[in-house]
DNA sequence: CACACTTAGTTCGCATTAGAACTATATATT
DNA sequence: AATATATAGTTCTAATGCGAACTAAGTGTG
């Protein structure tokens, strides 16, 4: 009895697809002694000179409070360093050592060729298939964040008198629980 | 000067995604004091008779370690308790309070709709597309996941020759950085 | 120059998050 | 029944993750 496929649904799966590919990723990143996010600043400064902590969190989706975090244990383990900019007394350039480079060589094709693994059966045609259904879909909320109290939000307290009947169906196929 | 749609763009596409629709998420949940897992073990209760811990973990995609405390955060609210399963000692059964259900009553459909606004421009087929691609993909994750060590291994090895070039190509759309 | 205002990182508080160790209860096997 | 094994929750630790307050340094306007 699975439940139809309603938006509820979808991003349930997004969810549980995000979950699972992180999953997957960390069972290689953990061998090599680090995080998730670690890895993903080591790949990310990569074959570049450094980048400010601004940029580095873009790159990486890291909220710069986490990140300041992030960084000095990497500093720690002496894979990246801080530098001071020369331009602008605020930043701190962040760049790879010389053993994070030596690491980043070393475990990056490797991880590379792991998360292939992935896309085995795509197509090239696939993945630009998956890639673009993602960004339509990240385009769809943005959209809707930005269009607060707009006419989307009318359109949707309207349709949402007849919300109560799909979330009973919805939940229905919850109640095979105990 | 944007990567190539190769697999490590399509994956970040889907990290960035995910992270959008959380924050748009967060958005409403918030203005309820409730953190999103709070909030979706409130959903995920609505309508039933309760669930056990186990069952809570899997739909909601929580490890038991983190539910608990979730749990207690919500009970120290009033809005869920623990009752002691009948059938099985070990088990308990959380289930919403009155006061959780009429929470749950009270902002679901609200909820609902702000996530329906997502979808505004959407038409069945999109969302059911954009639930195939999402499937397909945490599938073939699962599939690479159990086939360790298998062929998928060796024909990613003879792949990882390969991939310096593009790790290289992959990273100069990122050297306009400092 | 003095002022408000913005920006870059840091720090702090609170809540997940995964994973491992632990307790208590079931279940299976002999 | 006795033992081994598996399962359900709890507890613990280290590391995010987000948001808000804070400091230092840049930028703009008068």
């Amino acid at each position: 009895m699975n439940p139809p496929s309603t938006f509820p649904t979808v991003l349930r799966e997004l969810l549980r697809t995000h979950q699972t590919f992180l999953s997957y990723a960390a069972t290689h990143v953990h061998t090599l002694d680090l995080t998730l996010p670690q890895f993903d600043i080591i790949i990310t400064l990569g074959n570049t000179v450094g980048m400010t902590f601004k940029k580095l969190g873009e790159e990486t989706l890291i909220t710069k409070g986490t990140l300041t975090g992030v960084i000095s244990r990497l500093e720690d383990k002496a894979l990246v360093q801080r530098v001071a900019s020369e331009t602008d007394g605020r930043s701190q350039i962040v760049r790879l050592t010389a053993e994070g480079e030596s690491l980043y060589e070393r475990t990056f094709p490797e991880h590379l060729a792991f998360i292939y693994r992935i896309f085995n059966d795509y197509s090239p045609e696939d993945i630009a298939t998956l890639e673009a259904a993602l960004l339509r879909l990240r385009n769809a909320v943005i959209t809707a964040r930005s269009d607060e109290s707009g006419e989307l939000a009318d359109k949707a307290n309207g349709w949402c008198a007849k919300v109560k009947d799909v979330c009973k169906h919805y939940q229905d196929g919850l109640d095979d629980v105990i």
